[in-house]
DNA sequence: CGAGCTGGGG
DNA sequence: TTCACACGATCTT
DNA sequence: GATCGTGTGTCTCCCCAGCTCGTT
């Protein structure tokens, strides 16, 4: 490997002032007062100050102890941490309560503090130490002092959290990148394909869209809270705000999921009127599907099989339509009806005898069928779904409008929605045909030298190497490929996954796709819908049964 | 004392 | 936050 | 036996220091 590039002293602070002045300018009519106050009075700090304050709101937190911070490249840090805690950047002689103190000292430390209340100190561990302190209902009073009476200087905090929060938000465009970003780009780590950034567009055209997207996380947390702390009155709380709340288009996919994961909660709750009240808001698979199981657990046999033929008229996806297939004979024979019993899915299937051995059983599988096939490759999705985003790599990549936000994506930002192949429909249709009728493997090779090592997606650079691709292109027909990623096409969420762990290769000769399956384990339903495809096109393919020889 | 985990860092 | 799997409970046998 | 629900591992780059925790 290259080594790593030397990165600027002080990158993180240009990182973050370059962060902020492009939010400001994109997006300064939608930025409240605070907001603004925050990207002023940071302007006017020392240059010291600035990278302290982006060193501290990069960290964990919430407090610090001010002895354990170590920046040589700032020398002194007291009066940076003067300066931020003068312009209201900064919170000192911060109170801890007894978790942060726990987060805050080893465990040495605490016994020192807390050495008067705690049995078999040397003997317990961490987090029993404080269930011990957390059973004696400590005052805030009396944790205060005894923090106080060990730790003579003060706790720091840095302030406006949020705001930082939010200027990530507007831009990234999502919640789970962060400044790390820049520097993974900046050392090569992470190397992005050259797109044309949509800085025109804007993701929040109006103060409630961003406000709305906070909110859905702030009830994202909370719910994940009520979760860990089984707080059943929560997750009621939760329902109630889900429900009532209308949502933006934008944002519609994203409430509905919450919406689900709630409702799922609420059922092992119990609490089926909840439950289907949540479900009903929502046109998320598989709120519907639920609605149907918790009809058929209460009895209601009837009102179940009347929303199954509800959804047959639409159904909203494959997953869902297969459900009906399954569930809807179902029903008519509890219901002493006339029923068809649905057609059982055929495909290729052996039997083997192995003995155990110590990797997965994947792997065992695999030294079995080398003994048929030259190669044998446990690849599971990595492989088709790094060949799909080789074909298509200039397509995803488009400059569609919206589509990329920030200089650190991997893909477009409609990937998931049904858009995707719309807006590019012309594009990927010539792209495809192109690689039907004249020579593909040389095109696809051609697309892994130009793109090696650029993030995407699709694209598995660490497992899949030049040679596998070059292979499995010599061995797959172009023509099952082409098929395979229309499927892909069709909805690009869902059939990213349940292709078979192995492909066995005879190199220009022929190819099988095997799933295996170790004792107790079944097909997933992702799994079959493949297997049934593979069955229409012709495609080879082969469910391998494993169990134990005993050695 | 050392294996293993976590958070911070480039 | 995804995907695949293991395991136990239960119902459809 | 099939199906369903739940919990788990692994993983989002890689290295290092500091820390925890269980073993000697
Ligand atoms: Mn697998
Ligand atoms: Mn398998």
């Amino acid at each position: 490997m290259d080594p790593l590039p030397q990165l600027d002293e002080r990158y993180y602070l240009r990182n973050f002032e370059l962060l902020c002045d492009t939010v400001q300018k994109q997006y300064e009519d939608l930025l409240a007062e605070a907001e603004v106050l925050f990207l002023q009075r940071f302007r006017q700090l020392s240059e010291t100050a600035r990278c302290l304050y982006v060193r501290l709101v990069s960290r964990v937190g919430p407090l610090f102890r001010p002895e354990k911070l170590n920046y040589p490249e700032l020398g002194k840090l007291d009066s940076a941490l003067s300066e931020l805690a003068s312009k209201g950047l900064l919170c000192r002689n911060v109170a801890p309560d007894l978790t942060e103190i726990f987060r805050l000292c080893r465990k040495d430390e605490l016994v020192e503090i807390f050495t008067a209340r705690l049995k078999n100190a040397s003997r317990c561990r961490k987090g029993e130490l404080l269930e011990q302190l957390q059973a004696q209902e400590l005052s805030p009073g009396d944790c205060e002092a005894l923090w106080g009476r060990w730790y003579p200087q003060e706790l720091v905090e840095p302030r406006c959290r949020e705001v930082v929060e939010l200027l990530l938000l507007l831009f990234y465009g999502n919640r789970h990148q962060s400044l790390t970003d820049f520097v993974l780009s900046d050392l090569g780590v992470a190397r992005f394909h050259d797109y044309v950034l949509d800085r025109g567009f804007r993701l929040f055209e109006q103060r409630t869209q961003i406000e709305e997207y906070l909110e859905l996380g702030e009830l994202r947390a909370g719910f994940s809270d009520a979760v860990d702390g089984d707080d059943r009155e929560q997750v009621q709380a939760l329902m109630e705000s889900l429900g009532e709340r209308d949502c933006s288009p934008a944002l519609q996919q994203r409430w509905d999921r919450l919406r689900n994961r709630v409702a799922r909660q609420l059922e092992r709750y119990q609490d089926w009127e909840s439950a289907q009240h949540l479900y009903r808001c929502s046109n998320q698979h598989p709120a519907r599907e639920r609605r149907v199981r918790i009809l058929q657990n209460q009895g209601q046999l009837e009102a179940a099989l009347d929303l199954c033929r509800e959804m047959q008229e639409q159904a909203w996806c494959e997953e869902e339509l297969e459900f009906l297939q399954r569930q809807i004979p179902l029903l008519q024979k509890k219901l002493g009806l006339d029923h068809q019993a649905p057609a059982r899915l055929s495909y290729p299937q052996e039997r083997l005898q192995l003995p155990r051995g110590e990797a997965g059983v994947e792997l065992d599988a695999a030294a079995h069928y080398l003994g048929s096939w030259q190669q044998v490759h446990f690849v599971e999705n990595s492989l088709i779904n790094t060949l799909f985003g080789l074909a298509l790599w200039e397509e995803m990549f488009l400059p569609v409008a919206g589509a990329f936000v920030n200089p650190f994506q991997s893909a477009p930002l409609d990937m998931h929605t049904q858009e995707f192949y719309h807006r590019r429909q012309a594009a990927i249709d010539a792209r495809l045909e192109r690689l039907a009728s004249t020579e593909m493997a040389g095109q696809i090779l051609a697309s892994y030298d130009r793109h090696l090592g650029l993030s995407n997606y699709w694209v598995n650079w660490r497992d899949i190497d030049r040679d596998l691709v070059s292979t499995a292109l010599k061995s797959i027909p172009g023509k099952h490929l082409l098929a395979i990623w229309r499927r892909i096409l069709f909805d690009p969420r869902a059939n990213r996954s349940g292709f078979p762990d192995l492909l066995a290769l005879d190199p220009g000769r022929g190819y099988c796709m095997i799933e295996v399956k170790g004792p107790g384990d079944q097909l997933q339903h992702n799994q079959k819908r493949w297997l049934r495809f593979f069955q229409s096109e012709q495609i080879p393919c082969l469910v391998a049964w494993v169990d134990w020889r005993d050695a």
